[in-house]
DNA sequence: AGCACGCCGACT
DNA sequence: GTCGGCGTGCTC
């Protein structure tokens, strides 16, 4: 008997191809099949299926992974999704969403069954272990049971001590995880437990949410709470965090939380092995919590029953290549798919859940209260600088200020999102800058290191000596960059402590865990720092904040770049007097009248979203309207146009939907590319789709030779 | 994406 | 006469 089958395979054509073998083999097995003249790794897409082509044209498939589960109809039909939303091929987009582990052609060894250890009658007579480590084993195995992941994350050692354990008769095993009981129950106040309540109402029901609250409401607790209840009714439980915030911190808290529930984390950083482990382990119901970044949103998960999305305006969730999918609009998806609540969580909500959420799409929930009582928002403070004479970027305010908080031994820190010792140089004579031959850039002087830098493409080159135009010897740094506040800083108070983190100083990974004990140990008086310190660092005694530089994105094009600031803004500021200590926050600007800054004043997210959603309003702009980018780019500026502008001639443009550029895109050239843009908009979902459609099929058709293209839906750069 | 096929310039 | 440039087209 032959049965056909329809596989994808892992390239960037939208078909699929068709198989033949001698029985029909599940949806989502993994296939080795004969391509073009090598072997590749496919999927089963579809099962049993005739043939459109040629029957004498198919081949066998070579081999069928049939030790492992197949990957189950709902990732199929996920990966279905993802790849007809975001207009990629399909056989791509399902490899883009498998751990590289199972993208060989090679078969993954299932991890054995695991074992459940937990205490036996007579283990639960026996006094307790002296030792912290032992002891949190030991209260892990009362309270519940775990496998030996599980334990090892209490305890480093736990292997040695469950076989001791065992041997002593303490233990009992089963194959089923048992009942698990929560060790401790934290104290929730009002806003914290009708968040909790309402969302475990709706556990068995599709239902987003929107869980605005400000910096330091005890969010985090929210989705503990929820997530303890819906593990303790045998459901598993997803949470996304943006990459950054995938840190110490939170694991920390979550083994505190949750220390015998099997927990598993994917992040780029883990290992191959071990990430394809953990897909399975989420397949099969094993673990119950899976954490990650973007990519874990594609985690096949048998019994999901919540999905937590943390900070959910953060633009690390939508990734900007291959597959250009937002997780955080991927999870909501998989919530309707598995009938389960999601939680979008953020202090600065995106403006397309704050509106979905006024128009009853999201339910609401509100944390206006900084959970431990007398932590108080900071005070926050605008300097004009257009007027002040500055020293190296910093106001004399800022400088008071710094020099008081060492004097009270206080931690600062100074914010400036821009590496490196100035953003640009410059002839003092003729006024020639040095900018990046691959990029439409500013190279970017780097002082110790001695060499201009591309911080696009990284191209670097040797500090020049003088003007290649006129010979002038006399070259300025314009602009301030955190080597320079560093050097400012040092030399202005020689006694502090003082400790720039950024990526360039921080390139071994292990240096932060040594920084952070720094830091706690209060040895440092002032940190720099960039974005990289915004988000999800928390230090308890930090008490003031300086922006240097709020304005970059003020004079931007980009209508999304105030939102972006007002996020960032708030993140910053919120690093601020976590505990009893009052916090303070300076922000230098040239632009102070800027609205923005007000609500930023006010701590008033609220009132900053109702301005900017109605100013977006007014400029038809996202999220009212739904969007669309076309991005072309070739080594010749024209050809990419023409690549463009020729298709929109063979377009018909449908009624409803609007159509801009094509045009250059802001930031022109890249790497030696020069890239431009075309957008479509509309009020109208399955319209603008059915439109990209058709624009997609006329690239496809005119595409030749050099040129580039990629289709980006619900773009955040427009 | 790969990889082969295919039709025009500089080489032993 | 051939080696090889990369433009075009196909992969069950």
């Amino acid at each position: 008997m032959t049965i056909y089958h329809n596989i994808a395979v892992n390239r960037p054509i939208e078909q699929l191809f068709s198989y033949a073998h001698a029985s029909a083999l599940a949806v989502g097995t993994r296939v080795v099949v004969p391509f073009h003249n090598t072997q590749e790794v496919g999927i089963v897409w579809q099962s049993d299926i005739t043939p459109d082509i040629d029957i004498q044209k198919i081949l066998p498939i070579q081999t069928v992974f049939d030790k492992e589960p197949p990957l189950p109809p709902e990732w199929i039909q996920l990966i279905e999704f993802a790849a007809k939303y975001y207009h990629y091929p399909v056989g791509a987009s399902a490899f883009v969403a498998l751990p590289t582990a199972l993208r060989q052609a090679e078969p993954f060894r299932l991890p054995e069954p695991d074992a459940y250890f937990t205490l036996s009658d007579l283990g639960r007579q026996q006094a307790l272990p002296r030792y912290p480590k032992q002891l949190a084993l030991w209260n892990a195995l009362f309270s519940g049971s775990l496998n030996k992941a599980a334990a090892r994350q209490i305890h480093t050692e736990a292997h040695k001590y469950l076989q001791k354990w065992q041997e002593l008769g303490y233990l009992k095993t089963t194959d089923k995880p048992q009942h698990v009981v929560f060790q401790q129950k934290i104290n929730l106040n009002r806003e914290q437990d009708t968040a909790v309540k309402t969302v475990l109402q709706q556990q068995n029901t599709f239902a987003p949410f929107l869980l605005w609250g400000i910096t330091g409401s005890g969010k985090t607790e929210v989705y503990f709470e929820m997530m303890a209840e819906v593990i303790a009714n045998g459901g598993q439980a997803l949470f996304l965090v943006p990459e950054i915030n995938l840190t110490a911190q939170l694991l920390e808290r979550l083994k505190r939380r949750f220390p015998a529930v099997e927990t598993t984390i994917l992040h780029s950083g883990s290992a191959k092995m071990a990430r394809c482990q953990d897909y399975f382990r989420a397949m099969s119901g094993q673990a119950k919590i899976v954490v990650g970044t973007r990519l874990a949103v594609f985690t096949p998960i048998q019994n999901l029953r919540l999905i937590v999305v943390d900070e959910e305006h953060d633009h690390s969730y939508k990734q900007d290549n291959e597959l250009r999918y937002n997780a955080r609009d991927l999870a909501v998806w998989r919530a309707k798919q598995a009938n389960c609540p999601v939680i979008l969580g953020s202090a600065t909500p995106s403006l397309e859940s704050y509106q979905a959420a006024l128009n009853g799409r999201y339910t609401l929930l509100k944390l206006t209260q900084r959970a431990k009582a007398q932590a108080r928002l900071p005070e926050i403070t605008l300097i004009d600088v257009k007027r002040q004479k500055l020293d190296n970027g910093l106001s004399s305010n800022a400088l008071k200020l710094l020099e008081e908080n060492i004097k009270n031994d206080g931690l600062s820190l100074v914010y400036l999102n821009r590496r490196g010792f100035a953003p640009a140089l410059f002839c003092g004579d003729c006024g020639y800058s040095f900018s990046c031959p691959n990029c439409s850039a500013k190279m970017v002087y780097h002082k110790y290191q001695r060499h201009l830098r591309c911080h696009h493409c990284d191209h670097k080159i040797a500090v020049p000596k003088s003007c290649p135009d006129c010979g002038n010897q006399d070259l300025t740094a314009i602009g301030i960059g955190t080597q320079r506040l560093e050097e400012t800083l040092k030399k202005r108070f020689q006694s502090a402590h003082i400790l720039r983190i950024d990526s360039d100083t921080l390139s071994r990974k292990d240096d932060w865990q040594k920084i952070r004990k720094a830091i706690e140990n209060k040895e440092i008086n002032i940190i720099i720092g960039t974005q990289m310190l915004a988000k999800g660092h928390d230090f308890e005694h930090l008490n003031l904040v300086i922006v240097v530089n709020a304005d970059g994105s003020l004079y931007s094009a980009d209508m999304r770049a105030t939102e972006h600031l007002f996020a960032e803004l708030m993140q910053v500021a919120g690093r601020a007097g976590r505990a009893e200590r009052a916090g303070e926050v300076l922000i230098q600007t040239q632009l102070p009248h800027n609205p923005l800054f007000t609500h930023i004043q006010n701590h008033d997210w609220q009132s900053f979203a109702d301005d900017e959603l109605a100013r977006r309003q007014t400029f038809a702009a996202p999220p009212t309207v739904y969007t669309a980018a076309f991005r072309a780019d070739a080594v010749k500026l024209q050809d990419a146009l023409l690549f463009l502008q020729n298709a929109v001639k063979q377009f018909v443009l449908p009624e409803s939907v609007v159509l801009y550029g094509p045009a250059p895109q802001l930031m022109t050239r890249l790497s030696g590319r020069e890239r431009v843009q075309l957008f479509l908009e509309s009020k109208n979902r399955p319209v603008l789709h059915a439109a990209v459609t058709q624009f997609a099929q006329i690239l496809e058709e005119i595409q030749t030779g050099d040129i580039r293209y990629a289709i980006d839906i619900d773009p955040y750069e427009c």
